[in-house]
DNA sequence: TTGTAAGCGTTATCAT
DNA sequence: ATGATAACGCTTACAA
């Protein structure tokens, strides 16, 4: 409906021929000043654009990039995790005039489908893939398929490039944070283990405890999926082995936490210390707000994104070994942490 | 780069002819069931999906429906919401072999460009507008362009086609829980009154009053913006205004709320009723869980998304007057009301 | 510096 | 029932 002219129709306007106007949509050189402004002014007065669709057909390149969130994985965004990352990502791809396709592939069946029209259907440049599970096929499809991508969270694949938050790192400076504080039974909820994320997190708390000389007692680590729910269970038991603080790998896990442990008559900070991982909205709506540990979500989505373009832009690095990147996170200390009883 | 074949080569393979292909893969008739079943092996055999912007450039759609959000309605989605509306849509737009395409208008500048490039470049079929300000002009522009559109959340113009929550309904039963309880000085601390929703839930808050006999004073109002800061500074207001129960026009501000009662050395529920609206995940996450209203929003979404490809199928219905479709919202009761002092 | 013309991979119209 | 063939709106050699 909203059809604007075509090419040849600015290209009579404005008395000159379809290739000038090809020219100057493009900004490419070899036309006469005096030329260019008079098309540039047709162009503005009819309100001209290109059409999409025309255009990919002959470039191969349809200016749009997919942001892929597996299946196994979209059940973890009811955090704003999720609308960060594409708020990062959109932003990025605006200022790159690219455009942003989303893929949920939450659909009970179709998203066979569905990967197949959308990725070998030549609508994309390339993809975000948001953080899967370190053994979900759809990375080795995307390799296969030749689809430039980068994901969000690192993966083992020497191919894949990455974008992550240097989780061991940030694990291990929470971690520690409690030992500094005195504690010594330190308990953990892990995130899913079958994703980067979870072991890496994991991986840490293994590192602080060994920094502070503390051996890691199996009873003390809890494996968790990143849900409530789970952190609401994981306390349970680390109530029972006696733990006098608690590091959950997310904020929702350590919400969950804090609900067991109160239901357990037990008081946060006093009783059991307790820090999160993510830094979302919750982290500061629960009583006492939580210890947690920040990650630069929009940030690693717009990296994510710079680094796709440039790919597309230099498909010879596209071939090379991934790029890899990990960013910092920080420690936000708030109220949940105090020295053991 | 992940180009699969081409329909002329199909053809080839399957010894017919481009025309008879096409007609296979679109599930056209008059092809013989003896070549239609040969010409579907070749294509499974060989992993053919037809070149999107090929197809669209004769067909002038693109399968493609946009998720437009507008600057102003950007930073309310550090919420939940928007993670759900985009489930719902994605969801819908997935089964119906419609693709998403998402427009975060939120960057700085760029965004007029942005617009115009998007819908008239003839990237979309259509859109979904997430719940604009009244006054938003993008609406106009849309109706303008003739891109046909559904939004989310009520709008005043006749030719505008929505779902919508009934939002005054839905206060107007958060209130009078509140009356029933036994309270008289009930306050409200309002969404930002520039959105319908805003409106609407202030609408069902005086309906209930005058449901209940009460008279409205207006010190009882007062205006927010759906942010936690703002229900922090309205509570304040309403303490001093000596209301015994609140209304928060969103959960965000009724934790606002929360906190800043809580700040004030007083308890909720027993100094302070409080009911919040959305019922997203910190509704349960803070103490006491907040009793609240909840929205069906991937329901909303995902009929919005049904709407419009029913406008998208019968054009001659998306010239008439906008459908106008308002849902239900139930309360869900939890911990944070009680019977004044 | 500018224009002509071929071609991108489909669908659609018209013969056959 | 099937096959030529002309669009669709653009970019891009290649000519002028």
């Amino acid at each position: 409906m909203p059809v604007s002219l075509t090419l040849e129709e600015i290209a009579r306007l404005a008395g000159v021929s379809r290739s000038t106007v090809s020219r100057v949509v493009n900004d490419q050189p070899n036309v006469r000043d005096q030329v260019r402004e008079r098309v540039w002014r047709v162009i503005r007065e009819t309100g001209y654009e290109p059409h999409a669709a025309a255009r990919s057909l002959v470039t191969h390149r349809t200016q749009i990039i997919g942001v892929i969130i597996p299946e196994a994985v979209t059940i973890l965004f009811t955090e704003p995790f999720f609308v960060r990352l594409l708020s990062g990502a959109t932003e990025a791809c605006n200022s790159n005039k690219y455009y942003l396709m989303l893929s949920l592939f939450n659909g009970p069946a179709g998203q066979e489908a569905m990967y197949s029209r959308v990725v070998r259907g030549g609508h994309l440049d390339g993809a975000i893939v948001a953080s899967t599970p370190l053994d979900d096929p759809l990375i080795l499809r995307l390799i296969e398929d030749g689809l430039p991508f980068v994901q969000v969270g690192r993966h083992p694949n020497e191919q894949v490039s990455y974008v992550d938050v240097d989780n061991v790192a940030a694990a291990q400076m929470a971690v520690e944070h409690l030992a500094r504080l005195g504690h010594r039974r330190i308990g953990t909820i892990t995130g899913r283990l079958n994703m980067s994320s979870g072991q890496d997190r994991l991986e840490g708390y293994r590192r602080a405890l060994e920094a502070h000389r503390i051996p890691v007692d199996e009873a003390l680590v809890i494996e968790g999926d990143f849900s409530e729910g789970s952190g609401m269970r994981g306390a349970k038991d680390l109530m029972s082995a006696s733990a006098t603080a608690v590091f959950a790998a997310s904020d929702s896990m350590a919400v969950g936490a804090l609900k067991t442990i109160r239901q357990a008559g037990l008081h946060v900070p006093q009783d059991m210390s307790l820090v999160g991982f993510d830094d979302v909205a919750v982290a500061t709506a629960v009583e006492p707000a939580l210890t947690t540990v920040r990650q630069p979500i929009e940030r690693l989505a717009s990296m994510a994104v710079e680094m796709l373009l440039s790919m597309l832009e230099n498909p010879s690095i596209a071939q090379s070994p991934g790029r890899k990147v990990a960013l910092p996170a920080r420690l936000v200390v708030r109220d949940s942490c105090g020295a053991p009883r």
